[in-house]
DNA sequence: GAATTTACGAAAAACAATTACAGAAGAACT
DNA sequence: AGTTCTTCTGTAATTGTTTTTCGTAAATTC
């Protein structure tokens, strides 16, 4: 079926298609009469206006590009759910570009968006090379940086206090009064994997625990390898007491590897995981873990991009938000006073059990 | 910054438009100087060809518009990754509507979806009105539904076969020996709704056991839903001692409740539940589930698109997938042999423990 | 050497909207 | 009555591609 255009509702409506065009965005006052005429045009040919031609014209797509590295990843598709909302709000729509945080992904996607005449760009996603990256820079597209940054980049960004948040938790353990505490981190050539390593050691070393290179292996943020991470932990000679894991995915890992093997936690290990899921409290034992303000990050991020566009001359936006330490049992804590360790804090040496 | 036009790569290069355009697409040949030329004049004024301009154009966007209820679920996270990855194979982009299965966001987005000329459409959330789906149809462009489809539809359909699945669950329970099963159904406005209570009620039948209107609860697919219904479920004078539950986050605000409250599963009461999940086996205790093929669904459905903007006079096509029953700890199997209710089915009355 | 094929250019016609500019008609003012 | 001001509406250019037509020149085939 050939759709109509404003030119067929126009002649027939009788008035000519500026006319059409300016009932249909109320750009000037149209008599009533005329008006009205224009309307049962609309509706007798089922007239739908054509978006991409009014894109060309008026240069924006009213499309935000989305790269992200895994969309099935909880974490990430609250977040999304977060953008989403906050974009539909001013009509915009988005592109959604799963990463997989391969770097020929991200180009080629990139590649599109830039094709696509997107108005903005969030990416919560990087591989790290940077080329295409920098060619939209070059192109003068919004973009804002979810949690992720590439170094060279001077976008606006946003994370969520990673190095803070890895620090409590580690912290944490120290508290229960863990010696050999391990952390299984993601790829250090992500900010977050850094962050939260770097975290790690700070805590280590303010409360003068030697950190060991065997208790900090690097996985890559997926389930797989935190199951495979634990397993060598569990495996070595120098096994660790605690273990601080640093997403949802690699714990979910670590949890199979450990049920599996019949290790109980936190009796032989206790962990400490980052990111909160909806899940977190049924498993067994519920986990302790820093929460991250996903949805909150998602509509951040989407006001961002959309003060961006309409004022592209701001200056760069760093912005942090804090994470939360939310106690459940995996860590060692105890369910008849679940906050027994924190309002002992220093005092305990053996942990709050 | 101006971005560079195919007019100005032409200027610079020393040859036509048409020529610039035929080294771009392959559409005709060029020799290799001109080509030469053609492509350092890109290279010099970085050119990115306008897509908006060539969609206008040549009339296709290759954009496919996904509906989709709750992108947060993992299921259909799931089901977006299979989509994504088969789609970007042909070089499709995906435009994400989170619909909440809202009436009035479904409609909203259908018409951007219309207004930006999507290729295709893939729809896996109904409101149920449908004036907008029944324009959409008007326009010819190729839909395919999702598991979830309004019935004066008749677009392609790919579902899982609800029925069954739910069958098997019910069943699963019967041959443990349960007698008072509930049910906490989706809507059942929504044909998965509506074919998980019947696959219930036909298991109910066929072991000649006598439905009870008090057992059957109608919760809303989420979380909170499942809370409630199950709330209702334990703190009505009929109470079940089995519990099938229609999706993954009504089974995970049931669990909510039940550990909230103490109840012992499977012991005071047994649960199936329907979609498996990454963690579903290493909550307390293991969920015994009805899994569907989520991943694969997606890809079948991307398929099922590319193939029908290919070629638009394609037969209607319903696809049926089958679930699998997973077996783990929450129906009442036990550990050391979790498949012995399967192996001694029907001669047993009171379950395999 | 004639006939055909190939490579390319120039120019213009789509594609479907927006919008600057101009013009006409009527109202309001001198 | 003539002038100015609104208010409405039409004309035509513009956005960046692809594609068609027509034409030319060189290369290839017979």
């Amino acid at each position: 079926m050939k759709r109509a255009t404003l030119k067929e509702v126009a002649t027939l409506a009788g008035v000519s298609t500026a006319t059409v065009s300016n009932v249909l965005n109320e750009t000037k006052n149209v008599s009533d009469e005329v008006k009205n005429k224009v309307f049962s045009a609309i509706q007798e040919l089922n007239y739908q206006p054509n978006i991409v031609a009014k894109s060309l014209r008026v240069q924006e797509s009213r499309i935000i590009g989305l790269l992200i590295s895994d969309i099935a990843n909880p974490f990430f598709s609250i977040v999304v759910r977060g953008i989403e909302e906050e974009l539909a709000k001013s009509d915009y729509s988005i592109l959604l570009c799963n990463t997989d945080s391969s770097v020929e992904k991200e180009d080629k996607y990139l590649k599109v968006l830039i094709g696509k005449r997107v108005d903005g760009l969030i990416v919560s996603s990087t591989g790290n090379t940077g080329d295409y990256f920098r060619s939209m820079e070059k192109t003068g597209v919004p973009m804002v940086f979810l949690n992720r940054c590439p170094d060279f980049m001077v976008s606006d960004v946003i994370m969520t206090n990673n190095i803070k948040g890895s620090y409590s938790g580690t912290e944490h353990l120290i508290r229960h009064g863990f010696e050999k505490i391990a952390i299984i981190t993601g790829p250090i050539s992500i900010s977050t994997g850094k962050d939260r390593l770097t975290g790690y050691k700070r805590a280590l070393e303010d409360y003068g625990i030697t950190e060991s290179d065997e208790l900090v292996k690097e996985g890559n943020f997926d389930i797989e390898s935190g199951y495979t991470k634990m397993k060598e932990l569990m495996e070595q000679d120098n096994k660790p007491d605690a273990v601080f894991i640093s997403n949802n995915s690699m714990t979910l890992g670590a949890y199979k590897y450990l049920k599996e093997s019949g290790i109980s936690i936190p009796d032989q290990l206790a962990v400490v995981g980052y990111d909160d899921s909806d899940w977190a409290d049924i498993v067994d034992p519920p986990i302790t873990t820093i929460k991250q303000p996903a949805y909150e990050l998602g509509v951040h991020a989407a006001r961002l991009i959309l003060a961006r566009i309409i004022n592209k001359q701001v200056k760069r936006e760093i912005t942090y938000m804090d994470t939360e330490l939310i106690i459940r049992h995996s860590c060692g804590c105890n369910k008849e006073n679940p906050y027994s360790c924190e309002s002992n804090k220093l005092e305990t040496t053996s942990g709050c059990i």
